[in-house]
Parts: structure tokens; sequence; C-alpha cells
RNA sequence: UAGGUUCUAGUUUUGGU
């Protein structure tokens, strides 16, 4: 039974709903454990009328088959369906109001998402301040990050990596090295500084805020150095109008075997950009889609239209808008 | 001996869209 129920939930993590249902429905005796990781598989798919039907179905239900729920409808966009799941609950755990909070937040209603925070009725757990403070970061509040961030250093309730490397996104979207160096110093001070997250957080960080060396260095120490750390850098440098370097970095970045991505490609694009690289530009414009197979998202263009238009050549610019093979945004 | 299931996260072009 144990069994059985580890494996739906291994289909339902591989989104293969179709393996979790034919596991599930062999198991003679389904308790409510099997139950919810049905549910589970096929909320995390987005299959929210395969769901509603278990749901409806179930012979019993706990904490965790609402919590299900609301973060699927959550996860579809269906906040309407959201809070009436949450709505229809007699009693709620935290996770329950995490979910209901990530829920505004992902709908972009950061307003009714800190009326949640500040009403709700059982104890706010790390998680419970990374998503309103998440939350402000997607919708361009960084001083009430920050002020978030600073108020939760006086709960009991201690910030994590996460909360660090989005109060670090916050300075760096302020251009604040004053409070970025305070967020770093509290993440030293912490234990939380070696951490993926935190260590590309601090490189983007340094970048934004005009210091570039302290973001090399970052860099440099950080271990293991995962895309994000390279991808930060490589924008970092873009920004400083380091072009030549930035290309440096990314020869070595694939010399140690980690994959451009889309992103990866933007940051580069944009060096060459930023420092009048028109050749290079080009050639890896061109390198991006043959050698690496990544077709040119919009940001791709904007950066070789920027390139070619600071080098004079309008023409070429409005040449590669019009073999364009989707509307500019 | 209470175990398997639920919530948050860092990198993104165009100097002031």
């Amino acid at each position: 039974e144990f069994v059985q129920t580890a494996l739906v939930n291994m289909y339902g993590v591989l989104g293969c709903t179709n393996g979790a249902s034919k596991i599930f429905n062999r198991i003679p005796a389904k308790d409510l454990v099997a139950w919810n990781s049905m549910l589970a598989a096929y909320t995390s798919a987005g299959q929210m009328d395969k769901a509603q039907v278990s749901f409806d179905a179930m012979p019993s239900k706990d904490l965790y088959s609402y919590n299900v729920m609301i973060s699927g409808y959550s996860g579809i966009g269906a906040i309407a369906s959201a809070k009436s799941v949450f709505d229809g609950m007699k009693v709620r755990d935290v996770v329950s109001w995490n979910s209901i909070i990530s829920a505004y937040i992902r709908a972009g209603d950061v307003v009714t998402a800190r009326e949640l925070f500040r009403v709700m009725q059982v104890a706010k757990n790390v998680v419970t301040w990374n998503s309103l403070i998440s939350g402000c970061l997607q919708g361009g509040l960084y001083v009430e990050a920050i002020d978030l961030f600073d108020e939760m250093t006086a709960t009991d309730c201690s910030p994590d990596h996460v909360t660090v490397a989005s109060a670090l996104s916050a300075s760096a979207h302020l251009g604040s090295l004053e409070i970025g160096k305070k967020v770093h110093v509290y993440a030293v001070e912490n234990g939380l500084a070696s951490s993926p997250h935190v260590s590309s957080a601090l490189i983007d960080m340094y970048a934004k805020c005009g210091c570039i060396e302290r973001s090399l260095l970052v860099f440099y120490k950080s271990q293991p150095k995962d895309i994000y750390s390279w991808n930060a850098i490589i924008s970092g440098l873009a920004l400083h109008g380091c072009g030549y370097s930035a290309i440096k970095l990314f020869s070595q970045m694939r010399q140690v075997c980690i994959n451009p991505d889309d992103i990866t490609f933007i940051g580069l694009l944009s060096a060459c950009s930023h420092s009048g690289l028109l050749q290079e530009g080009c050639k890896w414009f061109r390198s991006m889609q043959e050698d690496f197979r990544i077709s040119p998202k919009l940001e791709h263009y904007g950066c070789l239209v920027d390139l070619l238009g600071r080098a004079g050549h309008l023409d070429l610019a409005l040449q590669l808008i019009n073999s364009m093979s989707f509307e500019p945004g």
C-alpha cells in the first residue's frame, strides 16, 4: 500500500497522471494518503476537472486534501475556485493560509495577499513570509519587501536562504548597496551565504548596485557555480560594459560543461550591444540557433536590434524586425 | 514505533515602457 502510494507520487511528479491513476485504481483498500496522492498528481498536472471529481468522490478528507485543491486552482489561475475551497474549510492550518496567499500573489493581487497575511489566525512560518516577500518583488514593491525582511528578523521565525535571496533581489532592484550589504552580512552571520540561490542573488545584487568587483569576487568564491550564477555574472558584466569579459566567461562556462540557456544569451547579446561588438553579437546570435538549438525570443531580437541600431545599421535592424516569425510584444 | 501525500524561492534586452 505504501509502495503503491509512492508509485502514484512518482508518476505525479513526472506529470504522468495516466500512470498514477492506473496504479491508484489497482490499490485494493485506498486510504486517505493514497487519495491525496492521486489528487496531487492531478493538481500538479493542472488537471483540475479530474482533481475535482476525485475530491468529490473521496470517502473522507483531511487538511492535505483541501490544501492540494487550493494550490491546484491557484496553479491554473482560478482564484475564485481556490477561494471557495479555502472558505469551505472548517479548520485551516498554516499551509492552507500560505496556499491562498500564494494564489492571490500569482493572480497579481498583493493587496489581498497582504490583508490575509495580517489577519491570519495561525502562526506564520518561513513560507508565509517568503510568499508575501516574493509577491512584493513580483509587484515591484521593493521597499516593502525589505521592510518585511526587517520585520521578520525581529520575530522568532528566522529568514532562510529563500528569504535572503529575495531580499537581495529587492536590494538589487533598488540599486541600494547599503541595504544589499546589510542583507549580505545577515546571510554570512546566519550561515546562509553559500546556498546557490543566495550566491547568484549576491552576484546580481553587487553588479546592479554598481560594484562589479565584489560581484566577481562572490562569483569566483561561489561553489558550485550553477547556471543562475553564470547568467548573473554575464549579465552583470554586460551592464558594466565589459563585453569581452562577458564573452570570456561565456567560454569558460562551456569549458566546465554548463549548458547556456536563453537567459545566458540575453546576457551575452546585451554585453555585445553595450560594448558595441557588432560582429561578435551577430556571430553569437547565429551560433545560439545553430549550435545551441535555442530559438530567438523577443529579448534576443531586442538585443540585436539595439546592437544594429547603435552601430548605425537601421536598415538591417528593420530587416531583422520584419524577419521575426512573431509579432513584437 | 505516526510513517508515504499539500504551501514559498535566485539570473532576463530596449539609458526616463
